[in-house]
DNA sequence: GTTCTAGAAC
DNA sequence: GTTCTAGAAC
């Protein structure tokens, strides 16, 4: 008889002073990472660590969430510096898949990260094309979840996490509904969110500098 | 996170 | 009149 705690359903184990609720419809992400058997026809990867899985509602042509199977680990709030590698490893799957996709497409643009208040539960890093061409994409808060700080570069969050050996709570919802409407390439400022797509299908201005780092591509200058 | 929809904004 | 945003959802 095998028995397997290291993966349990258990809830409860939160750290002293973590009791964040999180309400039923915010699940989803963390059934998949412990029964990914019941996503199979969904699912792209499955390692000890993650779970390779498409958003159901991506944000641009290609949108996938490298979802972390480490019970307890809801959110960066819970990472800690014993984390370090594991975040890294899924680092590396994103890594991954971003080379899957520019097989396919050599012109895609890519970023990696987390959103620093996640609506889902269960630690997941996000890996999206920067073309952000979607019918999903509907309102100012999705764009912002992705063109501002409240996106947060998983390689930005490494770093943290070996200099601080926490992910600062920094407040950023708030702050996000604030900022205006900007294209991510140009910086234009737009006055809503059907503005801002017909501007962001067409712009070709290339990515400035400060974001470079954080692009991954088969050539940036192109 | 999404859907729905009232009423604000244009 | 139509487009768009923003708050409720047990």
């Amino acid at each position: 008889m095998q028995v397997d705690n290291t993966k349990g359903r258990e809830e409860g184990r939160h750290q002293a002073g973590n009791f964040k609720k999180w309400p039923r419809w915010a699940e989803a992400l963390r059934d998949v990472a412990f029964s990914p058997e019941k996503y199979k026809d969904k699912v792209l990867k499955v390692t000890n660590e993650a779970v390779v899985y498409p958003d159901l509602y991506p944000k641009g042509k290609k949108h996938v969430l490298v979802i972390s199977r480490m019970n307890g680990l809801n959110s960066l709030e819970d990472a800690g510096k014993e984390h370090l590698q594991h975040l890294q490893n899924i680092h590396n799957l994103g890594q991954e898949w971003v080379a899957k996709f520019l097989n396919e497409d050599q012109s895609m643009i890519f970023r990696l990260g987390y959103h620093s208040v996640p609506s889902l539960r269960q630690l997941h890093m996000h890996v999206i094309s920067q073309d952000f061409d979607s019918p999903f994409l509907k309102n100012a808060k999705h764009w912002k979840s992705f063109a501002s700080s409240f996106f947060l570069d998983s390689k930005n969050v490494l770093a943290e996490l070996e200099s601080n050996g926490k992910i600062n709570p920094c407040s950023e919802e708030g702050r996000m509904l604030e900022s205006p409407l900007r294209c991510h390439r140009c910086k234009t400022l737009h006055k809503d969110i059907a503005h801002l797509k017909y501007h962001i299908c067409k712009c070709k201005i290339p990515f400035a500098p400060d974001l470079i780092p954080y692009l991954y591509a088969s050539n940036l200058s192109a």
